[in-house]
DNA sequence: AGCGAGAGTCTAGCAGTGCTAGCCATCCTG
DNA sequence: CAGGATGGCTAGCACTGCTAGACTCTCGCT
C-alpha cells in the first residue's frame, strides 16, 4: 500500500529528474548536445531507463516544452502587470515574448519550432500551453477592432512575435535592429496611443 | 584546353544534378529522408562525391534554399503583376508567399528555417535571396507610413509572414483559418483600401 | 525464515547517420 | 608508349535513437 506510493512518488521524481535535466543541458549546449546517452549519463541511470519513462526522445522534448510554457506563461503574465494602457500593455507582452524567446533559445525551439506531437490549437492542448496563449489573449483583446476574431487577431499577432524570434535567432534577421521591429508590429497592431 | 573545360563543364552538370536530386527528394519526403547515402545513389555515384563538391551536408541545404530563392522570387514577381492598387499587391505578395511555404515546404524549410551557414542580412547575401527580399520591399512601400525604415518594415511584415507559415506548418495554428489570419495581418499593414 | 515470483535495471547490440582515409583505375601528358 | 596525376570507390570510424534479453534485487507468501 504505502510501498506502491513511495514507488510511484520516486518514480515521479525520477521523471522530473529527466525533464529537468534534458532542459539544462539544452539551454547550456543546445538540443544537439541532448543525446540519449548523455542524458542518461547526466541523470546517473543507463538508457533504457529513459524509454521506461518516455516513449522517445521526441516525447522528452516534449515535457520540456510544456515546462516551458509554464516559465512562458509566467513571464508574460508579470510583464502585462505593470503596465498601464492598451499599446504599452502590448508592448510589454511583446518584448517579454521575445525576450523569453533570446534568452531561453533551446526551450523556445522545443516550444514552437521542433516538430513534436503535442496538441495545439485544439481543447486537448495541454493546460499550460493554453494559459501561455491566454496571456497573449488578454493583451491584443483591447486592441481588437469591430468584428475582428479575438483569437484569430491573437493568433496573428504571436505570428508576427514567432517571426521575428526564429528569423533573428537563425540569423536571417540582424539582432540590433529588433527592438526598431518590434516597435513597428506594435504600432501596427495598437495604432495610436490607446486609453491610458 | 578544351579538356580542361568540358571537364569543368561535367562537373558543374553534376553539382547540379546533386542540388536537383536533393531538391526533389527533400520535396517528395521530406528532409528526414536526404541522408548523403540516399543521395549518391539517386545521382548513381558514391558518397564521397558528394564531399568533392559539397563540404557537407548543410553545403547541399544551402545551395538548394538558394535556388529555391529564385523560384520564391518568380512567384512573387508574377503575384504583384496582376495586382493593382497597394493593399491588392500587398496581400497578393502575402498570398504568395505563404501559399509558396506551404506547397514546398522542404524547399522552404531550407531557406528559412534549418541552419545554413549562408549570410543573409548582409551585403554578401547570394543574389537570389536579396531579390526575394527585394519583391517584398517593393509591396511594402506604398503602405509605409512617414518616418517608417522601409527594409526594417518590410523585415516585420516577412516575420509575420514567415511566423504564419512556420506555425501553421508544425501544427501550432489550423489550416483551415489561415486566409482569415493573413487577411488580419494585411488589414495592420494596410489599413484601408489603398489607392487604387 | 526461506523460497518463488516479479518488478526494475543494465549490458550489449542493431540499423542507421554524416563524414573520411587510403586504395585503385582511368585518362591525359611528355 | 611509359609515367604521373586526377578522380572515384570500398571500407570504416564515431556517433545517433532505440531495443532485446539477461541479471539482480526486492517483495509477498507459506
Amino acid at each position: 500500500m504505502s510501498i506502491q506510493k513511495r514507488r510511484e512518488r520516486e518514480r515521479a521524481d525520477r521523471e522530473r529528474l529527466i525533464v529537468t535535466a534534458a532542459r539544462d543541458l539544452a539551454e547550456a549546449e543546445g538540443w544537439d548536445a541532448v543525446t540519449t546517452r548523455r542524458l542518461a549519463a547526466e541523470i546517473e541511470y543507463s538508457q533504457p531507463v529513459l524509454y521506461s519513462h518516455f516513449k522517445g526522445k521526441g516525447a522528452i522534448m516534449a515535457a520540456v516544452a510544456v515546462r516551458g510554457c509554464e516559465e512562458l506563461t509566467a513571464e508574460l503574465r508579470a510583464s502585462t502587470a505593470a503596465a498601464g494602457g492598451a499599446r504599452a500593455r502590448l508592448a510589454a507582452v511583446g518584448r517579454a515574448y521575445t525576450d523569453f524567446g533570446r534568452r531561453r533559445p533551446a526551450l523556445y525551439d522545443a516550444m514552437f519550432t521542433h516538430l513534436v506531437d503535442l496538441p495545439f490549437a485544439t481543447p486537448e492542448a495541454p493546460a499550460p500551453l493554453q494559459e501561455a496563449f491566454g496571456e497573449l489573449l488578454r493583451a491584443v483583446e483591447p486592441v481588437a477592432r469591430e468584428g475582428e476574431d479575438l483569437a484569430l487577431l491573437t493568433e496573428t499577432f504571436w505570428a508576427g512575435l514567432h517571426g521575428l524570434v526564429t528569423l533573428m535567432r537563425s540569423g536571417r534577421l540582424p539582432e540590433e535592429t529588433h527592438t526598431r521591429r518590434l516597435a513597428l508590429l506594435i504600432a501596427r497592431f495598437a495604432p495610436q496611443d490607446g486609453t491610458p
